[in-house]
RNA sequence: GGGCGCGUAGCUCAGCGGGAGAGCACUACGUUGACAUCGUAGGGGUCACAGGUUCGAUCCCUGUCGCGCCCACCA
C-alpha cells in the first residue's frame, strides 16, 4: 500500500542512481538527434538558485524529448573559470600564512589550483544529480582537460595563421588587484561620490593660466597635452601655446581638438593618453607622446617626480592636491556623482594601461555571427533578445584575450632571444617555425608567452570541442549543430555570441538551431539574490525540506518568458502539495486497484465519464505538447496542474466512486483500466518536470498491475488521436458538472448544514436532461449531498431554484433555509442579469456592431441575450413563489 | 544619450481585440476510508493615467507618470 505521503528524501537518490545505471542519460542509437550543452558551471562553484532554474528547463527539455522518442545527448562539464578559481586559491593562501601567489611560484601555485579543483571539483555536478538532470556523465568535459586544450591552441594557432588573433599595445582595461588586462566585458560601472577639482596650468609666457577640470588630479603627473574646442572663442588665443605642468618640469603644448566639449568642465580638458581612453585617441591625432606613470598595481611609477613615487594612486590623489594647493593653483572643486570602471571579480578601480596584449579580430568574426541570426539560423526565445544581440555584434570592439594569469590555457605562442613570435601547437612546432626563421638547425632557445587565455575563450569552443573537435567524432557528425541553448542573458555577450563565431568559424555551421533565454530568480520581493545581502535560497536546502520535484516545478511554473522570478517559500510550498495530491490520486487507485492493463485502447471506454476523461486526457497531452514545443514551461506546468487537480482529481475521481463501489462488474472493470490509464499519461507528461515522484509511481502502481516493460523515462509520450474528444461525453459531464456547483452554491449560500440531505427537483427540463438526471442520479445525490433526485411538472411553494440551462432546478427547503436570504439572493441574481440584459441589448441595437462584428460574433451575443432573458424569467417566477410561501 | 522590459485581486504573477484568471493570503462551513500538504463555497479588480484607432480596447497606437535592467558616455 502506498503510504500517505511521499518522501523524497528516501526515493530521490535511489531514482537518480538507477538512470544513471540504466543507461537511460546516454543517447539511444536511433531517433532523430537532439542535443544540449551545458553551460559549464565555475568547476570549483557550488549550486546556486539560478543554476536550478537553468538546469531544470534543460532537463525539462532533455526528458520531454526523450520522451518523445528522439536520440537525446545532454552534454555535461565544468569550466576552469580562470580568474574566480585563481581568486578563491589566493584567498585560501592569505589565510593559511601571506604567501601570495608570486612567492610560491606559477608551478607550485598551479599544484595548489589543481589540489583545490580536484578537491571540491565534482560537487557542483554532484548538486546538478540531486536536482535530477539527466545529462550523460560519463561524457563529463571540462574546459581544461587534455582534448579541450588542444582544441583551443588548435583554434588560437589558426586564428593567428588567418590574422584573426594578433598582439597590439594599446590601451586596456587594467585590474591592479589580480595584475591582468580584462575585456570590457569584465568592466562594470560603479556611481560613486568624487569631486570635480579645477586646476590652473600657467601659461609658458607668463601671458595668465589656463584652467582644467578633472576629476583624477593625479593624472596630471601623466600629463601631456590640454585639449580646447577649435570653436571655443575663450581659448582661441591660447593654441598652439604651451603651459608649465604643475608639480614637474614638463612644458606641454595647447592643442585643438574637437574632443574638447566647451560645455563640460572649463572646455579646458587635460590629456592624459596613457591613462584615458578618449585622451589615447587625441594623443594619436596629436601624436603625443605617452607617458605611463602607474605600476601594474596602480601605484606610481618613476615617471613620476620624486615625491609622489611608490605612492598608490588614491593616496597620490590627495598629495597632487596639497600640492597643488601650496602652489596656489587649485581654482575650486565641485561635489559630483560620477560612474568609475571597477573589475566585475576584484571590486578594485579598473586602470586604463598601455600594454601588449593578444586581440581577436572579432568585428570580422562577427560578420556570419550577424547574418546567422538574420537568416533565422539560429532563432532567439523569446526574440526580443535578437535585438540585444545585434546591437552589441555591430559595434563590437576587438577581444582582448590575454590574462596576466596562471590559471588557464597558456598562450601557445613561443618568443626567441630577439622577441620574435612564433605561434604553434606545440613547443616543437615552434622550434622548427623559429628555425625556418632563422634558417637555422640549432636548438633555439626559446621562452613560452607568459600569459593565459580569457576563460571565455575556451567556454567559445565549447559546443564542438566536448563533441570531439577537432577529431571527426561520431558525436560531433550526429549532434553538432547542437538544437537549443538555454542560459541567462547576462551571458549572451560572454558566451552566446563568442559561441556563434567560433561555432560558424571552425564548423562552417551555427552552434545551436535555438537560444532559449531564461530570467533571474530575485527573491520574494524582487532583490537580486546575493551573499552580501543574505537573501540567497540554497537550492540544496529547498531540495532537502520539499524535494527536487517540487523545486523544479516551481521553477518551471515560474518561467514565463520575458520576466523575472521572484521566488517564495509559500509558492514551493503550494508545488510540494500538489505532488502530495498526486501520490494520494495514485494511492486511491492502486486501493481500488485500478491496475496497470495491457494494451488498453482508449477508445474502448462505454461509459460516459470513461469517455469523457479520456477526451480530457488528450487535449491535455495536446496543450502540454504545444506548450513545451514553444518553450512556455509555465503553461505547460499550468496546464499539468490544472488536469491533474481540478479535472482528475476534483471531478473524475469522485465520478467513478459510486462506479467503483457499485455492482455492474463490467463498469466497474472499464473504470479501473481507465483510471490507470490516464494515471499513466499524467505520469508520462509530468516526468520531465517531476521526475522522482512520476518515477517512483510508475514502479508502485506496476507493482500490482502487469508488470511494467520498463523505468518512465524511457516511456512514450502520449500521442492521443483529437477523435477521442467525445462530444456527447462532454456535454454530459459539463451538465452534470454545472447541476452539482449550482447545488453546492445554492447550499452554501443559504447556510444549508452540510450533513443535512436535501431533494432535487427538474423542473420543465428537456427530455434529455430528465434521462440525464436519471441517469446519473446517484452521482449526483452523492456529489450534491441529496436525499433524492427527480423531475417534476412545477415546483412546490418555497423551494429555492436556480437555473440549468432551459430547466429550473428546485431545492424545496421550506423550514430548512430562512426565505428573506434567499429573497436577498435571487434580487441579486435578476440584477445582475438585468446588467447583463441591459448591456446585451444595447450592443445588439447598435447599427454599426450590426454592420461590422462578426457573425458569429452577433450570434453569440443574442445566445447570451437569451439565456439571460430565460433566466430572469424563471428566477423571477421563483421570487413570487417565494413571496406566496411567506 | 541609445535600447529592452514592467505597472492586472492584499501579495506573486498568467492572459492580451468580443463579458477579467491562477496560486498564495483572507472569510464561512466541513457527517465524506485517496489526500487537513485536504474538501466545498465565498469576498475581493475604473486591468497606472490621458488621448487615439476600432462596431468593440486590459489587449493595438501615441503621449504622460512610476519602476527595473542592458549598452554607451561622464572634464
Amino acid at each position: 500500500m502506498i503510504e500517505t505521503t511521499f518522501n523524497p528524501k528516501d526515493v530521490e537518490p535511489r531514482w537518480s542512481k538507477a538512470w544513471e545505471e540504466s543507461g537511460a542519460f546516454k543517447p539511444r542509437a536511433e531517433g532523430e538527434p537532439f542535443c544540449i550543452v551545458i553551460p559549464p558551471p565555475n568547476v570549483t562553484g557550488s549550486l546556486h538558485i539560478g543554476h536550478a532554474l537553468n538546469n531544470t528547463l534543460q532537463d525539462v527539455l532533455a526528458r520531454f524529448e526523450r520522451l518523445r522518442g528522439k536520440s537525446v545527448l545532454w552534454q555535461p562539464g565544468t569550466d576552469h573559470a580562470g580568474i574566480a578559481t585563481q581568486m578563491v586559491v589566493e584567498r585560501q593562501l592569505a589565510a593559511e600564512g601571506n604567501i601570495g601567489r608570486r612567492e610560491l611560484g606559477r608551478a607550485a601555485f598551479l599544484d595548489r589550483v589543481w589540489a583545490w579543483k580536484e578537491q571540491s571539483g565534482g560537487r557542483i555536478l554532484e548538486q546538478l544529480r540531486r536536482l535530477g538532470a539527466s545529462c550523460d556523465w560519463s561524457r563529463e568535459r571540462f574546459t581544461l582537460d587534455e582534448g579541450l586544450s588542444n582544441a583551443v591552441r588548435k583554434v588560437f594557432v589558426q586564428l593567428h595563421r588567418e590574422g584573426l588573433i594578433y598582439k597590439d599595445k594599446r590601451l586596456v582595461n587594467w585590474d591592479p588587484h589580480f595584475e591582468t588586462a580584462i575585456s570590457d566585458l569584465e568592466v562594470v560601472q560603479r556611481e560613486v561620490a568624487s569631486h570635480l577639482w579645477r586646476i590652473a596650468y600657467p601659461l609658458e609666457d607668463g601671458s595668465g593660466e589656463i584652467v582644467v577640470a578633472t576629476t583624477r588630479p593625479e593624472t596630471l603627473l601623466g600629463d601631456v597635452a590640454v585639449a580646447v574646442n577649435p570653436k571655443d572663442e575663450r581659448y582661441l588665443e591660447m593654441i598652439g601655446k604651451r603651459v608649465r605642468l604643475p608639480l614637474t618640469d614638463r612644458l606641454i603644448p595647447i592643442v585643438a581638438d574637437d574632443y574638447a566639449d566647451p560645455e563640460a568642465g572649463t572646455g579646458a580638458v587635460k590629456i592624459t593618453p596613457a591613462h584615458d581612453f578618449n585622451d589615447f585617441k587625441v594623443g594619436k591625432r596629436h601624436d603625443l607622446p605617452m607617458i605611463n606613470i602607474f605600476t601594474s598595481r596602480a601605484t606610481l611609477n618613476e615617471n613620476a617626480p620624486l615625491p609622489f613615487r611608490g605612492m598608490d594612486r588614491a593616496v597620490a590623489r590627495d598629495a597632487v592636491l596639497r600640492a597643488l594647493e601650496e602652489q596656489g593653483l587649485r581654482r575650486g572643486e565641485q561635489a559630483i556623482r560620477h560612474s568609475e570602471p571597477h573589475g566585475d571579480r576584484s571590486g578594485v578601480v579598473v586602470e586604463p594601461w598601455l600594454t601588449d596584449q593578444w586581440y581577436v579580430d572579432a568585428q570580422k568574426l562577427a560578420v556570419a555571427a550577424i547574418a546567422a541570426v538574420e537568416q533565422g539560423d539560429t532563432v532567439f526565445v523569446p526574440k526580443n533578445w535578437e535585438k540585444t544581440y545585434f546591437e552589441w555584434m555591430r559595434n563590437i570592439e576587438p577581444w582582448c584575450v590575454s590574462r596576466q594569469l596562471w590559471w588557464g590555457h597558456r598562450i601557445p605562442a613561443w618568443y626567441d632571444e630577439m622577441g620574435n613570435v612564433f605561434v604553434a601547437e606545440t613547443e616543437e612546432e615552434a622550434q622548427t617555425l623559429a628555425r625556418l626563421h632563422h634558417e637555422s638547425t640549432e636548438e633555439i632557445d626559446l621562452r613560452q608567452d607568459e600569459d593565459v587565455l580569457d576563460t571565455w575563450f575556451s567556454s567559445a569552443l565549447w559546443p564542438f570541442s566536448t563533441l570531439g573537435w577537432p577529431d571527426a567524432t561520431p558525436e560531433l557528425k550526429r549532434f553538432y549543430p547542437t538544437s537549443t541553448l538555454v542560459t541567462g542573458f547576462d551571458i549572451i555577450f560572454f558566451w552566446v555570441a563568442r559561441m556563434m563565431m567560433m561555432g560558424l568559424h571552425f564548423m562552417k555551421e551555427v552552434p545551436f538551431r535555438e537560444v532559449y533565454i531564461h530570467a533571474l530568480v530575485r527573491d520574494a520581493t524582487g532583490a537580486k539574490m546575493s551573499k552580501s545581502k543574505g537573501n540567497v535560497m540554497d537550492p540544496l536546502d529547498i531540495v532537502d525540506k520539499y524535494g527536487a520535484d517540487a523545486l523544479r516545478f516551481t521553477l518551471a511554473a515560474m518561467a514565463a518568458q520575458g520576466r523575472d522570478i521572484k521566488l517564495s517559500e509559500q509558492r514551493i510550498e503550494g508545488y510540494r502539495n500538489f505532488g502530495t495530491k498526486l501520490w494520494n490520486a495514485a494511492r486511491f487507485s492502486q486501493m481500488n486497484e485500478c491496475a496497470v492493463w495491457d494494451a488498453f485502447d482508449p477508445k474502448s471506454p462505454k461509459e460516459i465519464v470513461n469517455r469523457w476523461i479520456v477526451g480530457e486526457t488528450a487535449k491535455a497531452a495536446a496543450t502540454v505538447t504545444a506548450e513545451l514545443e514553444a518553450r512556455r514551461f509555465n503553461e505547460a506546468a499550468g496546464a499539468l496542474y490544472r488536469f491533474v487537480w481540478n479535472v482528475f482529481c476534483d471531478w473524475y475521481l469522485e465520478f467513478i466512486k459510486p462506479l467503483l463501489s457499485g455492482e455492474d462488474e463490467a463498469a466497474k472493470a472499464e473504470t479501473r483500466r481507465t483510471t490507470a490509464w490516464v494515471l499513466d499519461q499524467i505520469l508520462i507528461l509530468l516526468h520531465p518536470f517531476m521526475p522522482f515522484i512520476t518515477e517512483e509511481l510508475w514502479a508502485r502502481l506496476g507493482e500490482f498491475g502487469q508488470r511494467r516493460d520498463g523505468m518512465l523515462i524511457t516511456a512514450n509520450w502520449p500521442q492521443l488521436s483529437a477523435s477521442l474528444i467525445d462530444q456527447k461525453a462532454e456535454a454530459e459531464i459539463d451538465w452534470i458538472i454545472r447541476l452539482v456547483e449550482g447545488v453546492r452554491s445554492t447550499r452554501s449560500e443559504l447556510n444549508v448544514p452540510a450533513g443535512v440531505k436535501i431533494p432535487l427537483l427538474l423542473i420543465g427540463a428537456e427530455a434529455d436532461a430528465g434521462a440525464r438526471l436519471e441517469r446519473y442520479q446517484s452521482l449526483i445525490d452523492r456529489m450534491g449531498r441529496l436525499e433524492y433526485s427527480t423531475t417534476d411538472e412545477a415546483a412546490p411553494p418555497g423551494s429555492v431554484t436556480f437555473v440549468l440551462d432551459g430547466a429550473t432546478v428546485a431545492l424545496p427547503l421550506e423550514g430548512v433555509v430562512d426565505f428573506a436570504a434567499e429573497a436577498e439572493r435571487l434580487k441579486k441574481e435578476i440584477a445582475k442579469l438585468d446588467g447583463e440584459i441591459g448591456k446585451t441589448e444595447a450592443k445588439l441595437a447598435n447599427a454599426d456592431f450590426m454592420a461590422r462584428a462578426p457573425e458569429d460574433v452577433v450570434e453569440e451575443q443574442r445566445e447570451r441575450l437569451e439565456d439571460a432573458k430565460a433566466a430572469r424569467t424563471k428566477l423571477s417566477a421563483a421570487r413570487e413563489r417565494l413571496e406566496g410561501a411567506r
